[in-house]
DNA sequence: CGGGATCTTGATAAGTTTCAATGGCAGTGG
DNA sequence: CCACTGCCATTGAAACTTATCAAGATCCCG
């Protein structure tokens, strides 16, 4: 990956916000030029307790926000895709009261505090764009709660799905008519608030339907209608509809 | 109700993130002196679809974040408490994804755009305090998840009984080992993600275990160091030891 | 080729929902 | 004052969804 393509995902995303000029292309492209840190499945990106000193964009890999409880068990709070910030923008904590962990082999660059001043004070439109940013992170949030406090084990798997390929499409890492898609059967049970085994069977429950397809951590949709029929899913919580419409892009479904 | 009491549990709350000045005080006093608007148990505060236009302050009752479901299941996101702000300060969505709703006779107060933009620029350790203050609600919202997808019904319960009253003891409105309560079974159903029926079971558990009492909306706790071992409940991600830390920092008063 | 993680399957158990019925309590209007 | 209504809390029984346990199959990597 060139050294300009590093924070791709990162600038295709903010450029959901509204359309970048060409000068906020070159102004993000320099505050992220930085060199990368590479990660493999497990580690840390930032531990709980940790005090962050800087915004970690993830450019490459998966990751997720996550929590473990002293019962061995955790739970998954949130997925974090390339382009992706880890930490709030708007308000960095004392101290983390969670851990942020790569899931596959990965790599992040830091924004440091003084950089994202910077930005407010001299880039209003792009600071607008990453409290916008933000601001998606809360409403994704929000549904998963209601995901995991109202839906079935196939609602909110085929749910988890349509998110992940609506957000996807908007930093043009989906494929056609699917994503690979890194995670572990463990992996999803523990962002869905099941069980591994009850994942499997509801994979194969979707399968059956005729719904998608999962081989080589690679999923295919093959009915994207009926499966966010399934999953009552509705992308508004994704706040990006004035130009998801427009675009074409993600006009397929 | 004063009117200079009017968001009395408003202003005890940001001094939790650091303790506000006389000066601070008196800006805050001022900017939230308007006229109530009050609201009946059901009543929306603000409606899907709607834009808003202003950041409403619950200054009394309680009120929830709350997203209805086609199959007319609804979950309730996150409670609203006094002295909580019911949109997100730092960006205002054009379209609100979810409603807020009062669960019990409420009262609000708004603060236009301009006067957070005000704020912002003349006082920047009070703008400081509301994002800390929006902050913490997106902390609380990923414990919700935790809280979902891992607990069994009593212990999700539990915690959610503990949080409440830590957050309750905040602005005051905790009495002795207990307080007021406004919601119904059907209410903490919706929170919790559990049927009325299982709702009114597991309160008779947490009954039957001594660790507390509701009756008349009133709950008492009546152990709460078994009440949040029970609930595996850590207060750290109310991030309210801020006010320790920030203590020397900001010698303010 | 071996070994560890991952995926799959079956049987059983547990937790939770659903349905249906009952009782209490408060407000309303005749 | 009393019936009537509506909302809320409570109870029992049966059904369903999901978890747990345990074993085997498969895959991937060194």
């Amino acid at each position: 990956m060139q050294q300009h393509e590093m924070a791709k995902q990162f600038i295709a995303k903010l450029g959901w916000f509204s359309p970048l000029s060409r000068e906020g292309h070159e102004v993000l492209r320099g505050l992220t030029s930085a060199r990368p840190r590479r990660l493999l499945p497990g580690e840390d990106i930032i531990g709980e307790g940790e005090r962050p000193r800087a915004v970690n964009i993830l450019v490459s890999g998966w990751a997720c926000r996550c929590k473990q409880l002293t019962n061995g068990r955790r739970q998954i709070i949130s997925l974090i895709l390339p382009g992706d910030t880890c930490e709030h923008v708007v308000f960095v904590p004392d101290e983390m009261d969670h851990s942020i962990i790569a899931l596959s082999p990965s790599s992040t660059i830091e924004m440091p505090q003084n950089v994202l001043d910077i930005l407010a004070r001299e880039h209003p439109h792009l600071a607008l764009a990453l409290k916008w940013e933000a601001f998606v992170g809360t409403a994704v949030q929000r549904e998963w709660t209601v995901n995991l406090g109202q839906r079935t084990a196939v609602e909110r798997m085929a749910h988890l799905f349509c998110e992940l390929f609506v957000r996807l499409q908007m930093v043009g890492l989906a494929e056609g008519q699917g994503f690979a898609m890194p995670l572990t059967q463990g992996d999803l049970a523990d962002a869905l608030g099941l069980s591994t085994v009850h994942v499997n069977r509801t994979l194969q429950e979707l399968r059956g339907r005729g719904l998608l397809n999962l081989r080589n951590r690679h999923l295919t949709i093959l009915d994207f209608d009926v499966l966010s029929a399934t999953a009552n899913f509705n992308r508004a919580y994704l706040h990006l509809s004035s130009r998801a419409q427009v675009n074409g892009k993600a006009e397929a479904s």
